[in-house]
DNA sequence: ATAAAAATTTAGACTAACCTAAATTTTTAG
DNA sequence: CTAAAAATTTAGGTTAGTCTAAATTTTTAT
């Protein structure tokens, strides 16, 4: 049985750790958790003491197996809580997040089995966001960063890298919804800005700032 | 602001005084929060500090206007997730109290009355328990204990004064549902059990001690 | 009315999760 | 290959909420 704090813990090293190659160092984690080195270092002794993570010294951390199965059950949780505000109370997707990060932590299996079949089995979360399988299974979705396609195509809009309220706010306002497709009319070599031409028609400028966060898919391949 | 504990102290306090006249003593509530008498004293300071409760020294103690209202919002939300739990994802009514109890600390204001539409405005809880208004008001019932009544009268059991498992199942084994009405055929003087017939005709025998936990009221008054 | 019993508060300590400042180890740059 | 910089850990504290044991106040019973 973890605290709040121990699975937020293993959910920040499992997402930091997804997000680079080899450990995750204390800073890292003292950055997103918010707090100091100094605490973060206690927390990984009291996490390798349970084994959720492999740690030593001055060397960074990384999950164990029985880590990333807690901590992907948790991201399942999230996902599965943020679908539920969105889908059943029509809350935005903009608002969801925070409320989710409470809900996570409720605990009960059968809660959150019986919340999955009362949401239809869903298989992402507002944010295009894949929901890790019961047993603590990842999906893998092959999605590309906006950012790193080419001029000409016509790619999918799957999902979003950075939750904040500001960021999909601004996606709002630009017409770009989650699932709508998009052709790449130009990509500015100069501030690495994207040109995309919506099905109606209408264009719409991506900063690279915006692009680097964007999801896709190339509905062809 | 108040933490998880401080909440659950809200609504122990409003637990126990609204079954009983007077102050409530810090035994008591110490009993109720499974803790320490000395542990009690710390809390009620605090609380008093933050000016949600009465408290002198000694004399036991009694929400202020604030700490009642507080308190009536956590039962709020604690009776409307049981509903959710109950209504949308088909658990029984013995299964969601201890649920509810991490439910009812999410806090937002939105989700709530979000939740209390997702609903349709329930009235009461599956426990037949009043759902407090969101100004933080608690309906009147006006139900009686079956344990009062006198033989002869047909009653509707509208709800339950205890909420474990054991109860309700014990309930349920004996066809004794919310909603239903009965006929009292029989109270026995020598050790006040009763004696109903259910519409189908089917009769039931009720000790004391659960008639004491059944809250009824008459059809026709 | 007073002594014993019960209830309550105070004193002093513990744990989890955090902090700052100092010490240590690792990395980087000349 | 070393010296400075950066990262990390250790040392020593703090706060919320809990505890046990001792002191105090209130209640009860002769
Ligand atoms: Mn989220
Ligand atoms: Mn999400
Ligand atoms: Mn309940
Ligand atoms: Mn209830």
């Amino acid at each position: 049985m973890q605290s709040f704090t121990e699975e937020n813990y293993l959910k920040t090293i499992y997402y930091l750790a997804t997000r680079q190659q080899g450990e995750v160092s204390t800073n890292a984690l003292a950055e997103m958790t918010a707090t100091k080195a100094a605490s973060v270092t206690d927390m990984l002794r009291k996490l390798a003491d349970k084994q959720l993570i492999h740690y030593k010294k001055y060397q960074g951390v990384r999950l164990t197996e029985e880590g990333e199965r807690l901590a992907l059950q948790i991201i399942r949780r999230h996902r599965l809580w943020e679908v539920f505000l969105v889908d059943k109370l029509g809350f935005r997707w903009d608002q969801v997040h925070e409320m989710a990060e409470e809900l996570e932590h409720i605990r009960s299996e059968e809660l959150v089995e019986r919340l999955d079949t009362f949401l239809g089995h869903p298989q992402f979360d507002p944010h295009g966001d894949p929901i890790p399988t019961p047993a603590g299974q990842m999906p893998e979705t092959g999605y590309q960063k906006l950012s790193e396609m080419v001029a000409g195509e016509p790619v999918q809009l799957m999902g979003v890298l950075e939750h904040s309220t500001e960021f999909l706010q601004h996606l709002d306002r630009s017409n770009l919804t989650l699932g709508c497709t998009v052709v790449i009319r130009e990509v500015n070599t100069f501030d690495r800005s994207v040109q995309v031409q919506l099905v109606g028609g209408q264009t719409v400028f991506i900063s690279y700032e915006v692009a680097k966060n964007l999801l896709v898919n190339q509905p062809a391949g």
